[in-house]
This record gives structure tokens, C-alpha cells and sequence, in this order.
DNA sequence: TTATTTTTGTTGTATAAACAACAGAAATGT
DNA sequence: ACATTTCTGTTGTTTATACAACAAAAATAA
């Protein structure tokens, strides 16, 4: 079991609870039930169908955000990572069944904080929760403008345009021509609705083109 | 010039305003120095690039949300209408620029609200401000959940796969299977990412072979 | 009404991507 | 160290879709 204690350093750098002191943050962590969990590679944190009432938080190791499609296709929608939430539009949408599975894809813990409990007894009074539900709004607002750039990302017409766009994107988040991508070739594949072959084989294209070079997970833009 | 006070029976209708009182909604309005905005079919109220501190809220028409991609490919991310919300993420995120455009479809009557000026004035004390910032959370929330509807949308494999997920989803939506759309061909192309005439005729297709029939924008899914 | 523009449906052709099958490399386990 | 599994790149074939060009229908304007 993993002691809360031994995280609260981090924890109070998590925009969740940013502008808070510690007394506050103390005080949220309780008044929210605030527990760890554990999931190992593969295991599931929330599946379709769910109804979703706590905040997660990821401490470390990675998630991936994913969908089956009707036929059994995978998409990935999103892949997420230290400090970064989990599913939190659903807390928001009182009501609403989880449209999407988490799945850890390494060894993952997850602060979880049951929202409801909260709301509950102080009545959106306290002002660690004013903190928070602006907190909460910054940080929605965040994901929605990833999820639009990931719908830039898959619209792109062909394999070699995808590539090129959710490179430069990354390059541009990472504020480097050289960095390291999240996903290895058949989750990238996914994440960008391509088969994985066809995608290798337009990856080395562009690598003789000289546009991009890479190796494994890291991969560099190249000025023409 | 459009006179506010013959759209308060609408206005509190909004989520924006859900859970307020006649008079938090005026001192509201006041507060965040509201206005109402006119535009035609064709007008851009956003364009790539702004920075966005304004809500807005749509009391009559239509709007495009779009992306031009990098080499001319026009994407339309969504289709807004009455009592929804255009950019809000870009308000929740400071200091981002939008990365989307917002273009009026028809004649389109817009409320702004200067979420600067009151955020600044009353540093989130009063009760109308709480009320407000929790409706935000929870309309960018659904926003979220139809962001990911959208990616499911568009990330099938085949177009014929791309109608049958977007029919359903709407006649979901709806509450019937017997709906309109709000696309014409050329928009629903443009939002499904698929060329217009493959997607026409697919369309005939799946009308021939009794899966759905349609006559301009009506559509009905058929049991089998 | 007639003329003009816009929207939608249809067809043939060229092309890009999916798919399948496989080999080499890398990672993992024993 | 070796065996086993997973991951990545390559190729040929099949298939779906983009694209172009056009006709019919509908909407709009004169």
C-alpha cells in the first residue's frame, strides 16, 4: 500500500491543486476520501459504461485513453502521464455513462479523489473547493484544446501528412526539433487511425527523403 | 443594434446561467459588460491565431467551427447552435492562442461576455461568480464527451463505417431514429474527412441496400 | 416565368492505403 | 548464455477512396 504521505510533495504540484497552501491541501485530501492505487501493464482503470464520480490523478507511470469500435477496431484517443487527469469531463457531466476504456500500460498509481463526497458536505463553500473547480475548469479547458489538436492530427488525408502533423505538434509541445515520442509503432499507428506496416514503411520514406530522422522512440525534424 | 432585454427569457435558459436568480443574471450581464453581437452567413467570429478572453454564447443560428490544414484541406470540427458556447476552452486557457476558426453559417446572434472584466472586479467572490464557474466546468465537460464522440466518428475505417457510427450517434442524440442533420453533403464531408461524391454515393448505397433511407437533410435508420 | 447558381448524385480512372506474410532486430525471460 | 516473445521494417497484392468530369435536381435570382 502506498502512503499518501510519501506524495504529497508532488501531489502540490499538480494543477488539480495549484494555488493551494498546505493546510488546504491537507484539508481537500481528507475531505475528498483522497486514496492511492496501484494497476500494473494492462490492467483496466475505467471502462465504457462506467459512471464516473472521482477525480484521478495520475502519479506516475502511463494510461492509455481508448475506444473499440464497433467492428473491433482500436483507437487510441489519447495517451497520458504524470500529473495528468483521468476522465475528468465525466465528473462534470453528472449522469453521463464513460464512453471510453483507461487502460494502464505500465505500472501506474493513481490518487483518487471521490468528488462527490466532497460537493456533498461543504456545499461548494470552502475555498479550497472555489480553488478547485477553477482548477478543474483550466485544466478541462487544456484537454479540449489536445483533443481538437488530436482531431488535426487524424484528419489529415494521407499517412505522410498525419506523420509530418503530429510531428511537428509534438515538436511543438516539447519546444525541440528532437524529442521523444509516448507510443511505440503500432500504438502510434492507432493513435493516428493508420495500419502500422503502412505507416513504417511511409516513416523510412521520409527518413531517406531526409525530412525526419529516428531511432526507436526518438525522432528529429530535419530543415530542408 | 439587438436589445439584450428581449433576450433574458432565452439568456436564462442557457446553461451558462443555470441556477441563477433574475437578479444574479442581471447583475451578471453588468458585470461582465454583455453585449450582443450580429453576424451573416460567412462572417468569421474567430479566426486562428486570437487571443480569446470573451464567452460567447449563441442565441440564434449556426456556427462552423473549422481548421484549415496545413496545405489548404478544409476540417470542421463541430456545428454550433442555440445556447451553446463558442471557444470556451480558449478562455479556461490563458495565454492560448485559438487554434481554430469560428465562421457563421447563416445569420447568427451571438452574446458576449467579458469574463476579463468581471474575473478581475470581484476576484471570485461573489455567489453569481461560483454559481457561474461551476455551470463553465460543467459545459466544457460535455463539450469534452462530444470531442471524443467526434474522434470516434472519424476514426472508422471506411466511410460507409464513418456514416453508420455518425447516423447513429445523431438518431442517439435525437432520440429517434427518424432526424435531421445539420450538414449539407459537401459540410457532413468535411466533418467526416471523406471526399464528398465517394460519400454520396456510398450514401445511395446504403439506401439501396435498406439500411437507411433519406430525402435532403431528413434521415431515418431502418431496422433490418 | 426563365435564367443562373448551388447542391447532389453518378461514373471511370488513378492512387494510396489496408492487408497478409515474413524476416530481422530488440527486448524479455529463464 | 540461450530461447522466446515482442516489436519493427519490407514487400506484393487487393481494395477502397480520392479525384475529375459531368448530369440532374434544387434553390435562388432576375
Amino acid at each position: 500500500m502506498e502512503k499518501l504521505e510519501n506524495f504529497y510533495n508532488q501531489i502540490k504540484t499538480s494543477p488539480v491543486f495549484y494555488g493551494m497552501n498546505d493546510e488546504e491541501l491537507k484539508g481537500l485530501l481528507e475531505c475528498f476520501h483522497a486514496r492511492i492505487r496501484r494497476y500494473e501493464k494492462g490492467d483496466m482503470i475505467i471502462r465504457q459504461g462506467d459512471m464516473i464520480s472521482n477525480i484521478y490523478l495520475i502519479l506516475s507511470g502511463g494510461v492509455n485513453i481508448e475506444k473499440d469500435s464497433y467492428w473491433g477496431r482500436r483507437i487510441i484517443i489519447s495517451r497520458l502521464g504524470k500529473n495528468e487527469n483521468l476522465a475528468l469531463s465525466f465528473v462534470g457531466s453528472k449522469d453521463v455513462e464513460a464512453n471510453i476504456d483507461a487502460i494502464s500500460v505500465e505500472d501506474t498509481l493513481v490518487l483518487v479523489l471521490s468528488y462527490e463526497k466532497c460537493t456533498s458536505m461543504c456545499q461548494n463553500a470552502c475555498t479550497r473547493h472555489k480553488i478547485l473547480i477553477n482548477n478543474l475548469f483550466q485544466i478541462l479547458s487544456k484537454e479540449n484544446i489536445e483533443l481538437i489538436q488530436k482531431i488535426e492530427n487524424v484528419s489529415q488525408k494521407s499517412i505522410r501528412d498525419k506523420l509530418l502533423t503530429y510531428l511537428s505538434n509534438e515538436a511543438q509541445k516539447k519546444h525541440s526539433n528532437s524529442f521523444d515520442i509516448q507510443f511505440n509503432r503500432q500504438d502510434l499507428a492507432d493513435y493516428l487511425n493508420v495500419d502500422r506496416s503502412a505507416m513504417s514503411f511511409e516513416l523510412s520514406k521520409l527518413q531517406k527523403e531526409g525530412l525526419i530522422s529516428y531511432n526507436k522512440n526518438h525522432f528529429e525534424l530535419l530543415s530542408t
